[in-house]
DNA sequence: GTCTAAACATGACGACCGTCATGTGATTAA
DNA sequence: TTAATCACATGACGGTCGTCATGTTTAGAC
């Protein structure tokens, strides 16, 4: 049972699509190689084809999820707004990779802690565009500041088995966020 | 082989001990329950006489971790600068139960949840106590803010593997929170 | 059209984990 | 001092997981 070249291309899509997916909803542990390969719509025998190892795709499903970042809106305001939203509170299978699995990069293989360090140099670059401020140290400072208070809320929100608390964290960290801006733009 | 009433104490006390370290340092799903009974200084065997399950240890180590919170400074600063430090980012055994595991307790059992929903209740009001600002709302939401920061801004020094961008995200972020307080003082 | 190599399904392996049954020896109450 | 209780050690059990060997089928090259 041999395949085409453009469907083993897609099955590897699929594949690094769905332990993406996975992995953020469930966490690296809890994620079984077969349980990849089923979601991908394949048996279990086949994942060495393609990975060496469980390790190798924890990295490999790391970058691949941290390469199609979502778009930067206008500026940071924005950006918080979409990211502290309930509904990304949801959706974390689909939300972001380092408010989901951070924490637990740490614990593996240095390729997967190498694609977070490099997402997240990518994201403090991202933000400083966005960020107000003419000076870019201030605007740099604005990004790490603002990203920190991004991903800490988010899991906060996410931790509260409480939907007014988990809602207030949200709207107090947007509000927050959203001081340091106002800010910005009265200074002198 | 029975044993005193107080060695049964103290050894529930180290099992909690041994648990809350091990937790920390390797997340929830990598601990074993021998590894906590062998650092506990027993065999796994005696577990079952002290917790139902492992899901039991996991939410009564998180509540007694977080029953034990680091005593609050004086202001929202000093709290930031021995938060944010490089001997908290490296000690994770030891450190904030939040940052090492809060992405991973909301996969467990709703006491571990509650557990560190409480935690998140009572941090926030010893916050807003060291927060500055007259009206108890904006102390609030700067309790919320920073405390969101902390979090977050521990979970991507972490990360990194560029020593430099880690302490940077550090510094940065206790720029930016002593950035909010300082502009509360300033402000009319 | 034939051959070959490759992709995947099936199934098995060793290792490990959570849990529980049983035995044993010390503690505590009488 | 003795009897009954209880905490813990030992060991075993299903179940599961990562990994690999093998067989089968088909795409791609000649």
């Amino acid at each position: 049972m041999k395949v085409s070249r453009e469907q083993v291309a897609e099955n590897r899509r699929r594949i690094l699509a769905a332990a993406g997916r996975l992995f953020r909803a469930r966490g690296f542990e809890a994620v079984t190689v077969s349980d990849v390969m089923t979601a991908a719509g394949l048996t279990h025998g086949g994942f060495y084809g393609y990975f060496g190892s469980k390790e190798d795709l924890i990295a490999a499903a790391l970058a691949d999820v941290l390469a199609t970042a979502s778009p930067m809106p206008r500026d940071l305001d924005r950006y918080a707004e979409a990211y502290l939203s309930a509904a990304h509170r949801e959706d974390r299978a689909g939300g972001c990779p380092v408010a989901a699995l951070g924490a637990e990069t740490i614990r593996h293989s240095s390729k997967a802690r190498a694609a977070m360090t490099d997402g997240l140099r990518r994201q403090i670059d991202r933000l400083s565009e966005g960020a107000g401020g003419a000076d870019p140290e201030t605007r740099r400072q604005s990004a790490i500041g603002s990203w920190a208070t991004l991903v800490g809320a988010m899991v906060l929100a996410r931790i509260s088995d409480d939907a007014k608390l988990s809602d207030e964290v949200l709207a107090q960290a947007r509000a927050w966020i959203g001081r340091q801006n106002g800010d910005e733009h009265n200074h002198p």
